[in-house]
DNA sequence: TCTTTATTTCTATATTTCTAGAAATATAAT
DNA sequence: ATTATATTTCTAGAAATATAGAAATAAAGA
């Protein structure tokens, strides 16, 4: 029962990044279908400006949540299944 | 893979709660201990005041991550585990 | 090189959230 | 009845967050 702080914080940052229906979303859409880059996940949302995008891209990785990978111009993101299910295991059901 | 957005919506609103530190460690207290009070709560964490701790405590039983239950003038909290099971097993374990 | 495409950073604004004091409500005890 | 305790609601200020436009950066292709 006695928990690491940092992995506390962790946990803080993971659950307020999901804790936003966008975000919430884009890490559903990258469950479902991983190595999505930052347009494909744009044109996959209804409206949302790339700076937009960028910033909440930012918050998910920065948090553990989501892995990524450069290709060139290109970012693709998948959701690390390791954090996921550890702290939301709800997101791969 | 296709989800109820009642069920992503009350995912969100969990996620939102646990993603505040002193709500995070509210859950947690209360994973531990079961059945304390506002009162007891207060007095296990640093110096909040009752009005703060008050809002937290309805964000948290508002997306039913606890339940409560009333007993004269004390309410007591817990942790509703088939919620945390579901969106949250971080909490139980 | 010039242009296009992908993504980020900077900046500003609108909105939400956190916090707590004061007042209100509710129950229990004297 | 009065008092004490537990909790909530109201209110407001401060801080954090979400959003997007504009400019900047980076890589690819013509």
């Amino acid at each position: 029962m006695v928990r690491d702080n940092a992995e506390v914080r962790q946990a803080v940052k993971i659950y307020k990044a999901l804790g936003e229906p966008t975000r919430l979303k884009i890490a559903m859409l990258l469950t479902e279908e991983k190595n999505l880059c930052c347009s494909d996940i744009q044109s996959k949302l209804e409206s949302i400006a790339g700076s937009t995008l960028s910033h909440h891209l930012k918050q998910l990785t920065d948090c553990g949540l989501l892995d990524l990978r450069k290709d060139g111009t290109y970012i693709y993101y998948s959701v690390n299944r390791e954090a996921a299910q550890k702290y939301a295991p709800y997101l791969l059901t």
